[in-house]
DNA sequence: GACGTTTAATTGTCTGACAAATGAAAATTG
DNA sequence: CAATTTTCATTTGTCAGACAATTAAACGTC
C-alpha cells in the first residue's frame, strides 16, 4: 500500500487506512501479527510516532490489540459482537443528541425494529429470556425506583426481548436503537400510573412470548409504542414550550 | 478528569476516554475547541505525543476534527448520519466475516429489519425513491452485468427502499445489515433465471410502493427473503461440502 | 530436569526540535 | 485613509533519539 506524503491527509490516517483495508480484504487474517512499529516505520518511510498514531486509530476501532514484550506487537483483533455493542451504542447516542432527532422519530425507529424481531422471539425464546424479562418487569413495579433506574430496567427488558430472537446480527443492530434512546427516555418523568400501564404491557408481552404467540406480542408492542409516543409527545411539547418561552426563536 | 499513570491501561486511552466522556455528557458541546495539544499535555501531565495519540483515537471515531494554523486546534465534531454510515458498515462487515455468521442468520436479520420499515416506506415513499428503485431494477435486467455489479445495484435498490421510510435513524441502523451482506451476496453466482426472478419481485415491490400498498410490499419482501435464502443455502452447501472435502474437520 | 538469571525484542512514554499551515497584526503603498 | 503586502505568533504534523516497562525465550546453575 502506498503512502503519499504530499497529500492533504495525515500520514497516520493514510497508514491506518492501508492497514484497515488489508484487514477488511482479508490480507491480514485474524490474530495475524503486524510488523513491529519500527519495521512499519521503515516500510512506510515515516517515523515511529506517526506509525503509532496510525495504530492508535485502529485500536480505537477495536481492529487491533497491542501487547508489550518480546513476543508482543500489534495483532489483528477478532471483532466480537460484545466489543462492537459499546461503540455502536455510543455512536447512536451521539447521533441522536447531536442531530436533534425528535423523540417521535427515534421512537418510531425503535419500535419498528423491535417489532421486526418479535416473531422470531416468540418462536425461539428460552426460559432464561422469559425469566430475565419477568425479573425486570418485577423490578419496574417497585415503588421506590428512580426514573433512571426504571428506564435502565426498561432497556434490559427490551434487550432480553431482542436477544430472545436468537440472532446476534439482529441483537447488534437493535442495541443501537434501543439503548441510544435511554437518554431521551430519562427525560421523561414517569408517574405511578404511567409505570403501572407499562408494567402491565410488559407482563402481557412476557405471557405472550411464553405461549409463543407472535400475533399478540406484535399487538402489545404496537400498544406500547403508541403509549410511549403519547407520553413523550406530551413531555417534550411542554419542554419545548418552556424552552422557547424566553427566546426569540420561532 | 483524572489520569492514573500506574494503571494497566495506556495513558492515551485514558485521556481519550476522559475527553469522550465529556463529549457524551455534553460538557464539551459541538464545535467547542479543545485546548491545544500543549495545554492538554500540561493539564494531564503527559507529553505531547501521548496527547496526540489520544486525539487520534477520537479522530478515528469522528468525534473530533483537527485544523492547523493560528486559530486551529481540535474541535468537537458534529457526528452526521452520513459520516457514521461508513463506520457502521465497516464494523458490520467485519463482524459478519470474523464471526463466521451463517448466510441464513445474516439473511434473516436483514429481511426482518427491512420488513420493519416497509409499512413506513409504503406510506411515505417519494417519486424520487420510486425512480431510484426502478432505475436500479432496470439496470439489474441488463444481460452483461457482472455478479458484483448486480449485487451493488441490489444494495442500492434496497437502500432506496429503506430511505423511503423517511426515518434517518432507521436508515442508519439498517445500512449495516443491508450493506454488510454484500460480500456474502457476492459469493453467489446469479444465473439468468435467478436474476429474472429477483428483477420481477423488485418490479412488483416498486409497484406496490407506488400505490402505497404496505401489505403487498411485505408479502413480496417475504417472498424475496425466502428466495434469497434458498439460493444462498444451495450455494453455501456445495461450498462447504467442497471445503471440508480434503480436511479432517468434522 | 527444575529453577532462577540474563538478554533481546517490543511497546509505552518523554524530550526537543523543525516544517507547514493559517489567521491576525503590523507595515507598506497608493 | 484604504487596500495590499509582509511579518509574525500559534498550532498541528512530523521527525529523531532516548529511556522505562514488560515479556518471553535463551542461558546458566544447582
Amino acid at each position: 500500500m502506498k503512502i503519499d506524503p504530499s497529500s492533504k491527509i495525515d500520514l497516520s490516517a493514510q497508514i491506518a487506512k492501508a492497514i484497515r483495508d488489508g484487514i477488511i480484504a482479508g490480507t491480514l487474517p485474524v490474530d495475524e501479527r503486524l510488523p513491529s512499529e519500527a519495521e512499519l516505520a521503515d516500510q512506510f518511510a515515516v517515523s515511529r510516532p506517526t506509525v503509532r498514531e496510525a495504530l492508535k486509530r485502529l485500536a480505537a476501532q477495536s481492529l487491533i490489540r497491542t501487547q508489550r514484550g518480546a513476543t508482543g506487537g500489534a495483532f489483528v483483533n477478532r471483532l466480537r459482537f460484545e466489543d462492537a455493542y459499546g461503540q455502536h451504542v455510543t455512536t447512536s447516542t451521539l447521533l441522536l443528541s447531536m442531530n436533534s432527532v425528535s423523540f417521535e422519530t427515534a421512537c418510531e425507529a425503535r419500535f419498528a425494529l423491535e417489532r421486526a424481531c418479535a416473531p422470531l422471539s416468540a418462536k425461539r425464546r428460552t426460559a432464561d429470556h422469559l425469566a430475565t424479562m419477568r425479573a425486570e418487569t418485577h423490578r419496574q413495579a417497585q415503588p421506590g425506583l428512580s426514573d433512571e433506574a426504571f428506564c435502565a430496567s426498561d432497556v434490559a427488558f427490551h434487550r432480553a426481548l431482542v436477544d430472545a430472537a436468537g440472532n446476534p446480527v439482529l441483537s447488534y443492530q437493535l442495541a443501537g436503537a434501543v439503548e441510544a434512546m435511554q437518554p431521551l427516555m430519562n427525560m421523561i418523568t414517569f408517574t405511578a400510573r404511567n409505570r403501572a400501564t407499562i408494567v402491565e404491557i410488559h407482563t402481557e408481552i412476557a405471557n405472550a412470548l411464553d405461549v409463543h404467540n407472535a400475533c399478540t406480542t406484535d399487538a402489545l408492542l404496537c400498544q406500547l409504542a403508541d403509549y410511549t409516543e403519547s407520553l413523550g409527545k406530551r413531555v417534550f411539547a411542554t419542554h419545548n414550550a418552556a424552552k422557547s418561552d424566553g427566546s426569540a426563536e420561532a
